[in-house]
DNA sequence: AATGTTAACAACCGCCTGGTC
DNA sequence: CGACCAGGCGGTTGTTAACAT
């Protein structure tokens, strides 16, 4: 097949890059900017084409880059960031200061591949998985299975009070439009106060946000980084003030009578709310306005004890829901 | 020590998108 | 409006080092 039209010169050279290489694009970079890629090789005296300039130079000679293994920390924020966004790697690398797309990709890649050597336990409830697509579709359920449980991620949360802050705080996560959010109907009320609390706060400019700016400013480590973080953050804030929290909280507030307190705020309470909200909840699916939330009684859909024991592809909705897990 | 296997990483390929003419 | 081009992205392959047998 055909290669970029920079690429088709003779005596283009591939494959590793040699030390001498690599030092000619720093001088020339360093010194000059790289300003139009296929010109590059060119000008630093390099039998590459500009393609492979700009990959080698933004994978691996960048002077920002970040090397050696991930932390526990940037390990956590990929598998949360993959759980929202998928195999966006440009993405999920952007909120990791000094990472490459490819290196959290390969890094993601290669974890897969551990997960889902592990073997399962096989299910005691079994479901006929008869074509490939549905085998395809169990191993998926499977691996965000393996990935939620071993991870303990953030969506799965009795703590919602405290994680739904998080969630808040990455319009990404929130603007998913395959996202999913278990709220254990358990932690309803602690969900209502962040909701209520993003309400007032809405109301005073984006300050929910500066709050988030203040806490990603510790990822910044250069000059021009924080410009860039500052950007990031600033439609950040204009995203979510003018477009994303009012949706949100529109969304958020079901077309059903919920009762409120002397602040207020709403009071979410007994099996008659629960239903009322699960209804809501698949309405919502229907207009694809705000899909996939999920209220669960604790009692029967309890995912705080043992994990091992639910088989995501038979249990009763979670095949479904883990289902439809952003593409892994 | 030789060979096979695996994991990690680097690089390439092809497609998509946005800008320009 | 379509063609062309450069840049960007995600998927995939190739390479190499580490480890096991």
């Amino acid at each position: 097949m055909g290669h970029h039209s920079c690429c088709n010169q003779q005596k283009v050279k591939r494959g590793l890059w040699s030390p001498e290489e690599d030092e000619k694009l720093i001088r020339y970079i360093t010194t000059h900017g790289y300003g139009c890629w296929s010109e590059v090789p060119e000008k630093a005296g390099l039998q590459r084409c500009g393609k492979s300039c700009r990959l080698r130079w933004i994978n691996y000679l960048r002077p920002d880059i970040r090397r050696g293994r991930f932390t526990p920390e940037e390990e956590k924020l990929i598998i949360s960031l993959h759980g929202a966004v998928g195999n966006r790697w440009a993405h999920i690398a952007s909120h990791l200061p000094g990472r490459t797309d490819n290196e959290i990709k390969n890094y993601w890649n290669s974890w897969i591949k551990k997960k889902l050597k592990k073997p399962s336990k096989p299910s005691t409830k079994t479901t006929s998985i008869t074509d490939h697509h549905q085998q395809q579709q169990h191993q998926r359920s499977q691996l965000a299975y393996n990935t939620i449980t071993s991870q303990q991620d953030i969506f799965f949360t009795q703590d919602i009070g405290t994680k739904s802050q998080v969630l808040l705080q990455d319009s990404t996560i929130f603007n998913s439009p395959n996202q999913l959010f278990f709220f254990d109907s358990g932690s309803l009320d602690s969900m209502t106060n962040v909701i209520n609390d993003a309400t007032n706060r809405s109301t005073n400019n984006a300050s929910l946000f500066q709050e988030t700016s203040m806490l990603n400013s510790e990822l910044c480590w250069q000059v021009d980084q924080v410009q860039q973080q500052h950007q990031v953050k600033t439609s950040y804030a204009i995203g979510m003030d003018s477009n994303y929290l009012p949706s949100l909280i529109e969304s958020m507030v079901p077309p059903i009578e919920i009762p409120r307190n002397n602040n207020n705020n709403l009071i979410v309470g007994g099996q008659e709310h629960k239903n009322q909200l699960n209804e809501w909840s698949s309405q919502m699916d229907t207009l694809q306005c705000c899909p996939n939330y999920l209220f669960w009684d604790q009692e029967d859909g309890s995912l705080g004890g043992d994990h091992e024991n639910i088989d995501p592809s038979t249990s009763n909705n979670m095949g479904h829901i883990l289902s439809s897990f952003p593409s892994l």
